[in-house]
RNA sequence: GGGCGAGUACCCAAGUGGACAAAGGGGGCAGACUGUAAAUCUGCUGGCGUACGCCUUCACAGGUUCGAAUCCUGUCUCGCCCA
């Protein structure tokens, strides 16, 4: 399928420049496009996710893509939706952010074969640029007079408080550098971006046809790809939680809690979801949606969504061991697996280590255990949460006046070694004991 | 520089000498219901302690008072108006 087609059913794409002229210039041949990654942080969350996508979108309708990393942009920061000036990073801690975000990239984007994908990181030419080189050759293609009306700079220079340094100011430029650059050196004609990109896209085309006027007519200069905004159904941004943004990497974010933030997407959201994020095809969703429809209380739209977006970052294995874990988990019979498998949930669940002794004894009372777990912050709150029967052991809810004067015995040892705590539905704490 | 006004808990917001750990709403947590949902209903929501209690909070620092979120002095921050 066509790459903007594809787009198009998926609600992916925001924004084109070029029309006519771009979708004839795509179908023609295979192409190159290039979309730039900040590397702010040294791992990248599901909201870095859909730039990568959109790449591999980009691939399989058999492109070419090149994931831009901003070793030297990142030396300076974009003004944009930024209220305050960026810190500056070290050049080695953005080797380092550089080194940790390929992780994640390369789960989606193929990187052999024919149209593999390549990495460049501009720091490769920014850092050798001369000032005066810079003013000379790039500068006097840019009206100040244009700059200052972007929105993001506008922001800034309307802000006494905040203003906006000399060095972000210069921002715009440089990513429109870029874009010349992997014209000239690559060939690459097409960037990929998120829609508040889109005015440094255009800078980006503006330079080119500027610095490569002298082009024979009929070749193309280059045109922008932009994807929306896309945010859950409650206006929030997609992969926050209250604890925090959900990792792509297994480090950060385990992929039981990856999969299970998105078991627990809304039902309008999920068809939506599974658009966006998956890369199942067009037939698969409906019939998936139509099954959701038909049964909602099964939700095979975010089983369908938890599994592949899982498969893609953690692999298969990965997929089946979350589906278990959950099954034992939400199932209830926690009593019944067996101790392998009692291992395997164990292994995805926050976990600590006691000692046998204390069984039957009043350290092993659910009062002074639970403030020892995650589960709870003090003796006080685990009586009220004993009070209010939100505790259970292994599975078992614990209610009533007498689940605050609970000890756990070694009656309560699963295979010998181990008792699962949960406080409410969802937090669980496994204690081994030995 | 001159004139106003405001800063209260995670957020919004009441409170203008004692009954104030501080109304109400939101958010969060928990319970019922359910689909590990949504909606709804209930409880909790500064911290610690097995009731009674103790400790830390109403921008900051001092002061008046038996007693201060509330009154006084100074400082800082934010908003609006005039120069």
């Amino acid at each position: 399928m066509q790459f903007l087609d594809e787009l198009t059913w998926r609600g992916l794409l925001h924004q084109t420049t070029g029309g006519d002229e771009l979708q004839a210039h795509l179908a023609s041949g295979s192409r190159i496009a290039y979309c730039g990654f900040d590397p702010t942080k040294d791992a990248l969350t599901i909201g870095n996710y859909m730039p990568i996508k959109m790449l591999r979108h980009w691939q399989l309708a058999g492109h070419k893509p090149i994931v831009l990393m901003g070793g030297g942009t990142g030396l300076i920061g974009d003004p944009s939706g930024k209220d305050a000036e960026r810190q500056l990073l070290s050049k080695e801690q953005v080797a380092k952010n550089i080194e940790g975000q390929l992780r994640s990239f390369s789960k989606v984007l193929d990187f052999e074969g024919e149209n593999a994908a390549v990495i460049v990181n501009n720091a490769d030419w920014l850092c050798e640029l001369g000032f005066l080189d810079v003013l000379r050759d790039v500068g006097k293609y840019f009206s100040v007079n244009t700059m200052i009306q972007k929105d993001s700079v506008k922001d800034r220079l309307n802000n006494r408080e905040q203003g906006i340094s000399y060095t972000e100011f210069s921002y715009m430029i440089l990513q429109a550098y870029d874009f010349l650059h992997l014209r000239r050196k690559m060939d690459c004609t097409i960037q990929i971006a998120g829609s508040d990109q889109y005015g440094n896209i255009v800078a980006g085309i503006d330079l080119i046809r500027r610095d490569m006027s002298g082009l024979a007519d009929d070749e193309f200069r280059g045109a922008g790809i932009t994807n929306p905004l896309v945010t859950a159904s409650d206006g929030s941004k997609i992969g926050k939680t209250e604890k925090g943004a959900i990792w792509l990497t297994a480090d950060r974010t385990s992929p039981y809690a990856f999969h299970q933030y998105w078991l627990n997407i809304p039902d309008e959201d999920a068809g939506k979801f599974l658009r966006w994020f998956t890369f199942l095809d067009q037939e698969r969703i409906e019939s998936i949606e139509k099954e959701h429809a038909e049964a909602p209380h099964l939700r095979a739209a975010q089983k369908a969504l938890a599994d592949a977006m899982t498969d893609i970052f953690h692999g298969s294995e990965n997929v089946t061991r979350c589906n278990e874990a959950a099954k034992a988990l939400f199932g209830g019979d926690i009593k019944s697996l067996d101790a392998i498998m009692l291992g395997e949930v164990f292994a995805e669940v926050p976990a600590g280590e006691f000692s046998k002794d204390s069984l039957g004894s009043e350290t092993a009372s659910l009062v002074e255990m639970l403030p020892q777990t995650e589960l709870c912050k003090s003796k006080r709150e685990a009586r009220e949460f004993l009070k209010n029967g939100s505790v259970s052991i292994n599975g078992e809810k614990v209610s009533g006046d007498e689940a605050v004067d609970r000890v756990l015995t070694s009656d309560d040892l699963l295979h010998g070694t181990t008792i699962l705590l949960r406080r409410g539905k969802k937090a669980w704490f496994a204690s081994r004991w030995s």
